[in-house]
DNA sequence: GAAAATTATCGTAATATTGCGATGAATAAG
DNA sequence: CTTATTCATCGCAATATTACGATAATTTTC
């Protein structure tokens, strides 16, 4: 139905498909490497990096707000995104819980 | 369009994206966990382990092994799933990577 | 104030995802 | 051989995603 059965599953469990899904964009991906690079936080300078229109990069920055790991500052007419540390702390620390149960145990099947 | 436009993104931001897919829907997460807290691997008790039909259980399975990060052996009538050893190492520091690139820098905004 | 620049949002189109029941294919059990 | 078990796949319905152009809302500039 593409609707997700979220109340079936554990609060960790859809916090980490969460942030998850904010990363299944190579595009959105692209957008959060440069607004690490760049450290100090870009407006619209992201459209002119990323071969994608205007409007679909808003739609991205959009996603990526609604998963909070970026925020918006308005800068007169312009915006300034940026990492939220303290999301991305958050994401950061459990993704890598996630992945980093059982590094070796899975090399065996059946 | 629901299509993405792979060819105008870097190798890494797609693969970054590949396995952040995979991981976006809190039932793979659930499988995934399963599979790595039974070490051996499971096969149908996946499906009365989770609030799901076999049907979507075992569409479930395979976008993860689309992402190859689950391998499954047919053993007799049944299916043995795994994690896929190596995918799941290059899908953990490939995630890792990225969540660690200025870890505080991101701190401040404009 | 009028024009330009910067973003967000709306509308639309194409495709993807999520979920389920039903059906198939294969092996195991009787 | 027939029947049950196990799993994948098909078909369907509802919704979501990706992308774009057009438009609207701000703000700056002139």
């Amino acid at each position: 139905m593409g609707v997700t059965k979220t109340e079936a599953f554990s609060a960790i469990d859809n916090r980490i498909a969460r942030y998850a899904k904010a990363l299944a964009h190579p595009a959105r991906i692209a957008i959060l490497k440069l607004l690490i690079k760049r450290q100090a936080c870009i407006c619209g300078d992201i459209v002119h990096e990323l071969p994608l229109s205007q409007s679909t990069v808003s739609q991205h920055l959009r996603e990526l707000k609604k998963a909070r790991l970026i925020r918006g500052d308005i800068e007169g007419a312009s915006v300034c995104y940026c990492i939220d540390a303290a999301e991305w702390a958050k994401a950061s620390a459990l993704t890598r819980a996630f992945f980093e149960v059982q590094p070796g145990a899975a090399a065996k099947c059946c």
